[in-house]
DNA sequence: CTCTGGCACTCGTCTGAGCCGAGTGCCAAT
DNA sequence: ATTGGCACTCGGCTCAGACGAGTGCCAGAG
C-alpha cells in the first residue's frame, strides 16, 4: 500500500523533473498529480526514497531529482509504453517509403529518430558479417586496374580498387567474373570468402595471375571490419537543447559522436530487434559522459539484429517516448530491409 | 609613414587577440610588440583605427577588438603566409596516401584539414555533373527489381533500386546491360543522359517496357542534384573550443552542419583550385553564423574545380595558418585525385 | 501505524552598494 | 608628431542582506 504511492511519487516525480528540468518538490507534486494525501506525507515518502538511493536533491533546501538508480527503477517498472500518435506514426511510414537505396534509408532513419526524439539519433549500418552476397561485378578502369563491387543482401555495397600484375583480356575477365559469381552468390559473407579461396585452385581462371590478386583484394573487402564500424549520426543540434548543466558535456559528446568506435561502444552490441535496451547514466561505458542515457536496440529482418540503433540524450530525458520511437522505428527499418 | 604605423598597430592587435581571445589595450601592444613608441601614440593610433571602423571597443574601458572589416583588411594586405612546419607536411602526405577510395580520401581530408587548424572542415565530394561515366552495372535482385550502379571517373559509386513493371529475363537483362553501357561509357553525365534517351527509340532492347523504367531511372540518378550536395564534416568537437562569446552560436552550428545545403551555401561557389576565398563574419550567407569566418577553396585535378573544401571557425582565427592548411590539403588531395 | 498541519530552519539565489583596476581620452609640453 | 600626466568611465568582483522554496521534525488525529 504504502510501498505502492511510494513509487507513485517516483513516478511523479520523473515525470515532472523530466518536463520543467527543475527539482521538485513536495507541494508542488500534489498540486499536479492526483496523489490523495497532503504534500507532508509526500515528505515522509521523499525521504524513504532517498533514503533508498531513488533521489537526491541538489542542494539541502532544493527540491528532488532522480538518480540513475531512480531512472532505473522508472524505466523497469514504472514507466508504461506511450504508443506513438497517429501522426507520428504517418510521418514514420511517409518518410521511410521515400527511400531509394540503403544510404537513404539509413539517412531518414536517423533523421526521423532525430525528430520524433528530439535527441541525438545514431544508426549503425547493417553489419558485413551477417548479409550475404547478391553480385560480384568486376569493372575494368585501365587494362591493370580493376574496381570490385561487392553488392550485398542487404543493399549495401562495397568497391575497391585493384592493381593488376598483369594485363587482363575481356575474355579472361568475364570468365573470371562468371567463376566468382557462381562461387559466391547468395552465401553469406564469412562463407564467401571461404568459397573463394577454392577458385584460385579449381576453377577455370584459375592460371591466370591476376585471379589471385583480385580474390585475394575481394576477401579482404569481406573481412574488412572498419566498414562494420559505419555508423551515421543526426540531431547533433539537439545537443544543445540538453539545457543546464549539460555543458561540460558538449565537448566530450561531440567528440564520441566523431569516433564511430566509441559510438557503437556507447550504443551496445545489437541485441534481438524485439528488445529495447536502456542505459542510464554511468551505466554507460564512457566517463566523460556519465549525464546521458542511450536508449537503442537492433534491427534487421527477422528477429535476427544485423545492426544496432538508437538514441542518445540526457538522463533527464522523456524515457517511455523514446523507447516507443525507437521501437517503432527498428520495426520500420527491419521491415523495409526484409523486401 | 604615420599610415604605416597604423597598419601594423591594426596587425599586432589582430595577432595579440588571436592568441590570447582578449581584448588588447596599449599598454600591452607595446609590451609584446616592438613598435618603438609609446602606448599614448599607439592610443591615438587605435582611435584614428576606430574612426576607420577597423577596430571596436566592446564597451568604454575595455582594449580594442578586430572589427570584421579590421579582419579583412588584414587578411588582405598584412599576413604574410606561413609555411606549414615540417611535421605538418609529413602529416598531410603520410595520413593521404593511405587512402584506399575516394570515401576514404574525402573522410581522411577532413579529419587533416580539422586537425591541422582545430578548427571545423568540412570538405565536399566531387560534383557529379563533371564526372565521365565509367560503367553502368544492373543487378537482378528479385525478378521485378533491379539494383543500378553507376561507376564513375571520380571513383565515385551512385546506387539506386529500381522498381520493374514486369518480370524481366535475364537474357533481356543483359542485352539492356549491353546497350546501355554502349550508349554511355566514356560519356560527361550531362551527355549521358541524353545518350540514354535515346536508347528508348533506337536500341534492341526498346520493346521492353522494362527499359523505359531502367533508362529513367538512371537518367533520375546522373541528374540528381540531391547527391551533389553531399559533403563530409569533421571536427566538429572544435567547435568547443571556440571559447567564451560563442556560446549562441553552437546552436546554429550544429543546425547548419547537418543540413548539407547550407553548408555549401557557407562553402561558396567552387572557385578555382589556386585561390583561397575567406568569408569574414558577415560577409558570409547565413545571419546566426555572423561571428564565424569561412576559409576555403576549390580542388580538383588540374586547374579545374571539382568541388570546394575549407574550414570553419570563430572570426578571431589565426588567419594565416587557416589559409596554409587549406591551400596544401587542397593541393594535395587534387595530386590525388589526379591518378 | 499512518496521515496531517504547523513551525523552525537551511541554504541557494537575487539584489544593491562599494571597491578595484584596466584602459581610455584629452591636454599641455617637447 | 610624440609623449607623460591625469581625470574619468565602467565592467567585474565581493560582500551583506533579504527572500523564499523546500525541508525535517513533531505532536495530534484517525
Amino acid at each position: 500500500m504504502v510501498e505502492e504511492r511510494r513509487l507513485a511519487v517516483l513516478r511523479a516525480i520523473v515525470e515532472d523533473y523530466v518536463s520543467t528540468q527543475e527539482p521538485v518538490g513536495s507541494k508542488a507534486l500534489v498540486d499536479r498529480h492526483q496523489l490523495g494525501v497532503s504534500p507532508a506525507t509526500v515528505r515522509n515518502d521523499m525521504a524513504a526514497l532517498e533514503e533508498e538511493g531513488l533521489i537526491a536533491q541538489p542542494h539541502t533546501s532544493a527540491g528532488r531529482v532522480p538518480t540513475d538508480k531512480g531512472y532505473r527503477l522508472f524505466v523497469d517498472r514504472l514507466s508504461t509504453v506511450k504508443p506513438l500518435s497517429a501522426a507520428e506514426r504517418r510521418a514514420i511510414t511517409s518518410l521511410l517509403e521515400g527511400a531509394v537505396d540503403l544510404d537513404d534509408v539509413v539517412q531518414r532513419s536517423v533523421r526521423l529518430l532525430a525528430q520524433l526524439t528530439r535527441q541525438i539519433a545514431v544508426v549503425q549500418y547493417p553489419i558485413l558479417a551477417r548479409s550475404t552476397v547478391r553480385h560480384v561485378e568486376l569493372v575494368p578502369l585501365t587494362p591493370t586496374r580493376l574496381l570490385s563491387v561487392l553488392i550485398l543482401s542487404t543493399g549495401r555495397v562495397e568497391q575497391r580498387m585493384i592493381e593488376l600484375p598483369e594485363d587482363l583480356a575481356e575474355d579472361d575477365l568475364s570468365r573470371l567474373r562468371t567463376d566468382v559469381n557462381r562461387a559466391v552468390v547468395g552465401e553469406r559473407i564469412a562463407d564467401a570468402a571461404d568459397r573463394l579461396g577454392q577458385i584460385t585452385q579449381e576453377s577455370a581462371s584459375a592460371r591466370l595471375a591476376a585471379t589471385s590478386v583480385v580474390v585475394a583484394s575481394l576477401i579482404e573487402s569481406m573481412s574488412d571490419h572498419r566498414s562494420d564500424e559505419r555508423v551515421v549520426v543526426g540531431g547533433a543540434a539537439n545537443l544543445a537543447r540538453f539545457g543546464e548543466g549539460y555543458e561540460a558535456t558538449i565537448r566530450p559528446m561531440l567528440e564520441a559522436l566523431e569516433e564511430h568506435v566509441v559510438l557503437l561502444r556507447l550504443l551496445g552490441e545489437a541485441t534481438s530487434s524485439s528488445t529495447v535496451t536502456v542505459r542510464i547514466g554511468r551505466e554507460g561505458p564512457v566517463q566523460e559522459l556519465s549525464g546521458t542515457s542511450v536508449v537503442a536496440t537492433g534491427y534487421g529482418p527477422g528477429d535476427e539484429a544485423l545492426a544496432t540503433l538508437g538514441i542518445v540524450g540526457p538522463t533527464r530525458m522523456d524515457y517511455p517516448g523514446s523507447m516507443a520511437a525507437v521501437r517503432a522505428v527498428a520495426r520500420y527499418v527491419s521491415r523495409i530491409l526484409e523486401e
